[in-house]
DNA sequence: TTTTCTGCAAACGATTTGCATACAC
DNA sequence: GTGTATGCAAATCGTTTGCAGAAAA
């Protein structure tokens, strides 16, 4: 069971959803399947798509890009570089979640195995009754690379 | 000790980079001071200030909780209502730590104290390299009283 | 006095929207 | 066929910037 977001998957949840199924959102979901571990800016998708003579609108790349996240297939997320980007999920959320490491220096988002949240995810809702269905967490700060330059 | 910021933190962390205390300087961090818990975006101190009767263009907002926040009083965050939000830190770093507990229903921002992430912080750096010098954890979810409205 | 800061308005970049056409169902 | 989705261009919104005048140091 779960394993990776397929075009199938995007068929099911758009039908339970009585939206349609159309080439432009397949072309957008095969980019994520394509780039896995990719953390994209909707310029990114359009770049990409163009690049392989796809022909689809901005606009529909932003307008695709958040019916995904709708239906739970992205995430999107702000790594403060002015730009919404988005990642693909798993089919189970417990699977392959990770948090965002981002590098202050040169800007690089690293991912770190995401565990040990669950304990604290209780604990919030037993101690504020506000029940956590998601989470994000981000680390700032210098990244290996960046380190050994820095001296 | 440590404790609360005050404008003679300011005046202090200014001086040390050689920056000059201005008048609009001070009547942003006042906001902050007057604001406790606040997550504010430029809009609402300006706003705010307006409101006030106090002379301030928001480019001059922007500049000042953009340097508030180079120095450390200020922290910037996203909560992915489109615009950047600051609220105000305190003295020492280990202090007043919290999540961000943002309910994807009415779209109130509450906290919650933060603690064992230092753990998670270690363990991050011995696998990876990424020296860790700061986090924002965000939880998604349903607040008590959107659970209480939606049955 | 000298340099930095402010205010304004224009510029900007990301995202959204209106509307006529094209396509999925 | 019917209603939704797309593409384009214009509109919008948050944020940044250039520049002349104002204010710290």
């Amino acid at each position: 069971m779960a394993g990776q977001i397929t075009m199938d998957v995007l068929r099911q949840r758009l039908a339970a959803h009585q939206y349609k199924l159309t080439t432009q959102r397949k072309t957008v979901l095969q980019v994520f399947i394509d780039s896995p571990g990719e953390h994209l800016s909707a310029e990114d998708v359009y770049g990409i798509l163009r690049g392989k003579d796809k022909d689809i609108g901005l606009a529909t790349v932003y307008r695709s890009m958040e019916l995904l996240a709708e239906m739970g297939i992205l995430h999107k997320m702000e790594f403060g570089d002015g730009c919404s980007r988005y990642e693909i999920g798993s089919m189970s959320p417990d699977e392959h979640q990770h948090h965002h490491l981002i590098c202050v220096q040169c800007g690089k988002v690293l991912e770190f195995p995401d565990d040990m949240l669950d304990e604290l995810e209780k604990d919030v809702t037993e101690k504020t009754g506000f029940k956590v269905v998601d989470h994000q967490v981000k680390f700032f700060g210098y990244c290996k690379e960046c380190r050994a330059k820095l001296g």
